[in-house]
DNA sequence: GACCAAATGAACCATCTGGTACATTTCAAT
DNA sequence: ATTGAAATGTACCAGATGGTTCATTTGGTC
């Protein structure tokens, strides 16, 4: 079947293996996940994702049809790995400055623990966000957490805490973005500033400052 | 000289021109800077810039060496050009209030009218900030930024307006995440929360909460 | 144990893309 | 007018890269 004779190759025409579907389909997944937060999706060569995996560069094709399907599943699989961290904090029962200070924090905290996440939204922002289009489970995802501060906030409100007239939303854009750009910008920052938002005592430093600003930001 | 001799273009061998090279360079820069903003480095194709030049790829190669050559010039020239607005700027007149609010809204503002370099910086980022290194420009930019603020907010805390224990680069990180976060994840916002941060309305009252935000962080 | 669809391997290809070779023209100094 | 260096036009190429073709194997089902 080979055109050509001239293979070094031992005399083996044949190999052995074991099926084994849904493990490739991860392996494809993590490889891929390296690369694309690496290199971005132009970036990222499709013969190197497969070099990182156990097994080819047919793989990637037959599970995921061509490139972008490939940076696609990537990325759901992204968003769908923070909602099951966010579905483990317990806000409802605490008072409202606690519950707020608490979620800042988490939410600083799970950005700087997760620089690929960040990269990636990035990537997918350089993208206009075109492969972020038709997915329930994202839309799910997210009106979730807007929920979640409404509550916290219109106790606040109720108790007198927090002043009235902020939106949700407003304070859900206030935190990511405290929280999102120490890590998106690290590396202009460093350059610049000639600062490391990347070092522990910085980062521990820098996370109290936010979630001071997010309170100041609610006091009446 | 030409090897093939199918050519349908006419007679003409040769051609004429004016020389212009200052011109010529800025030609370039410009198609650079756009083809650049939206396809990321590695994204943008030299074939492409060339096409929306008044000249040729020969000339993209003979005035900046390679693709990342001319990326660096894209990339300097737009850190230049912030630093002439930053210094329009005069805010050592004003009290400290007032001028920590004019410096908030201006950064804001500055933002959101140049999401190109907000781009740009994103992109400098995902590649780890290494074409940013040895550029002095960029590092005096922003140590007068880092001056003006500190002159600001020692006056505020010497008139017990403002608390201590914050450093300049606090307030100024604080300022630069709520100003770029809105153009940078524009489009992931609109995605997810079905809301356009660049809607003027939007914006208009994303940038009272953002100067107010500011206030409120530095309010004893 | 025959059979078939799902899963996998190995080589190959068409095209895109950054970069270059070479000839030619302009312009300023002499 | 001559000349040489800077500037420009035209065609071309070598390698990288996304994607495909074709054959083969596995595992379950009847």
């Amino acid at each position: 079947m080979d055109k050509t004779e001239i293979s070094t190759r031992p005399e083996r025409k044949t190999q052995s293996w074991t099926q084994d579907p849904e493990g490739v389909r991860r392996n494809i997944l993590e490889a891929a996940r390296i690369e694309f937060v690496e290199h971005g999706l132009r970036g990222a060569r499709v013969d190197e994702i497969a070099a990182k995996t156990a097994t080819s560069k047919r793989m990637i094709y037959y599970y995921f049809g061509d490139k972008e399907g490939l940076y696609r599943a990537v990325l759901e699989a992204m968003y769908e790995r923070i909602r099951s961290f966010e579905r483990g904090l317990d806000l409802s029962a605490l008072p409202p400055r606690e519950a707020m200070a608490k979620l800042a924090g988490f939410t600083f905290d799970y950005h700087a623990e997760n620089p690929d996440f960040v990269r990636m939204v990035m990537i997918e922002n350089i993208h206009h966000a075109r492969h972020l289009s038709s997915s329930a489970k994202i839309a799910e995802l997210n009106l979730s957490i807007i929920g979640v501060i409404r509550d916290i906030y219109e106790r606040g409100v109720a108790q007198r805490l927090f002043r009235p007239g902020l939106s949700p939303l407003d304070i859900h854009l206030t935190t990511s973005a405290l929280s999102f750009y120490n890590v998106s910008n690290r590396a202009t920052i460093r350059q610049v500033f000639d600062h490391d938002m990347g070092a522990p005592e910085v980062l521990a430093r820098r996370r109290q400052t936010v979630v001071e600003t997010i309170l100041a930001m609610l006091r009446r």
